[in-house]
DNA sequence: TTGTGTTTTATTGCCTCC
DNA sequence: GGAGGCAATAAAACACAA
């Protein structure tokens, strides 16, 4: 087929490219090229036939811009799967078995790396955002537990005083003497209460210890809270903090290793480009 | 048919590298 | 300083709804 087409050979003398208002206009690699309309507008090719008739383009002024024959641009994918990059033989090469010029090849790859480019950036946003709604939903989730633990801590708390004033007052001397202050009552709650209740039961944290004062798993320790460091350590503070919990400057941990909110979304996304066996150099450098 | 939005081809200006 | 890359942009070619 159209390998032997040469769309813009006939009017190109050297570096003059004659227009279709005859004007003979230069046409160096950085130099104007006249974009004014000429009146004929010719249809983009509908089938095969088409393409190949010659009489078609010898009719056609030469100075409009015409779209590559999908034979063309089936080649230039080709070679662009190979390497989008385009080195100065390749160039020739490709422009020879394509009938195009040189500088046509080089734009064609040019254009279609910047094509490759948007694609890639709206894919990798889409995957950022999908895991940025995932995060934010586990966190609104984790606060909503925080609310209920709070709740059942305050209720627990109220409870313990009223028993323990009421049996010094009944036992009197047998009984030790308990300080209960309602502000730093230490409250320890077995793991197996907190699996019990369906709000994920609760887990509170010795005031003057960093780790949990039971085993049990807890979003105060395990992998949870601590993919979500919270204050300057932090990632920006996004989501806030929650209230009422212990930040990370409290129970004197930092957030050392760089783990952040966004940590693990950036490896997802770097792991599913991989997966698309597109490079991912370029954007993530 | 026409208006409007999208895609493709091409240019321009700036930047980097050798 | 020239070559080549990229971002921004123009303009032609198309697609499509009204």
């Amino acid at each position: 087929m159209g390998s032997g087409h040469i769309f813009f050979e006939p009017s190109c003398h050297g570096n003059m490219l004659f227009l279709g208002n005859s004007d003979p206009v230069f046409r160096g690699p950085r130099s104007m090229m006249k974009m004014e309309d000429s009146s004929k507008r010719r249809p983009f090719f509908s089938s095969p036939e088409e393409l190949y008739d010659e009489e078609y383009y010898d009719e056609q002024s030469p100075e409009k811009k015409r779209r590559l024959t999908p034979e063309q641009v089936h080649l230039l994918e080709k070679s662009f799967g190979t390497e989008n990059k385009l080195e100065p033989e390749r160039k020739t090469q490709l422009a020879k078995k394509l009938g195009l010029q040189p500088r046509q090849v080089a734009v064609w790859f040019q254009n279609r790396r910047a094509r490759w480019k948007t694609k890639t950036l709206e894919r990798d946003y889409d995957q950022l955002k999908s895991s940025y709604d995932s995060l934010l939903s586990d966190f609104d989730s984790m606060r909503k537990d925080n609310e209920k633990l709070k709740a059942e801590v305050v209720s627990l708390m109220e409870k313990l005083q009223g028993k323990v004033v009421g049996e010094a007052g009944v036992v009197g001397e047998k009984c030790e003497v308990l300080e209960v202050d309602a502000m730093t009552l230490q409250v320890k709650v077995k793991a197996e209460d907190r699996l019990s209740s369906g709000s994920g039961g609760s887990a509170v944290v010795d005031e003057h210890s960093p780790q949990l004062v039971d085993s049990g798993d807890s979003y105060f320790h395990t992998g949870h809270i601590e993919e979500y460091p919270i204050g300057a350590g932090g990632c920006n503070n996004i989501p806030p903090p929650m209230d009422g919990l212990p930040s990370e400057e409290d129970d004197g941990s930092d957030d050392g290793g760089g783990h952040g909110y966004f940590s693990n979304v950036f490896v997802a996304a770097e792991e599913q480009q991989h997966e698309d066996g597109e490079p991912i150099g370029w954007f993530w450098s």
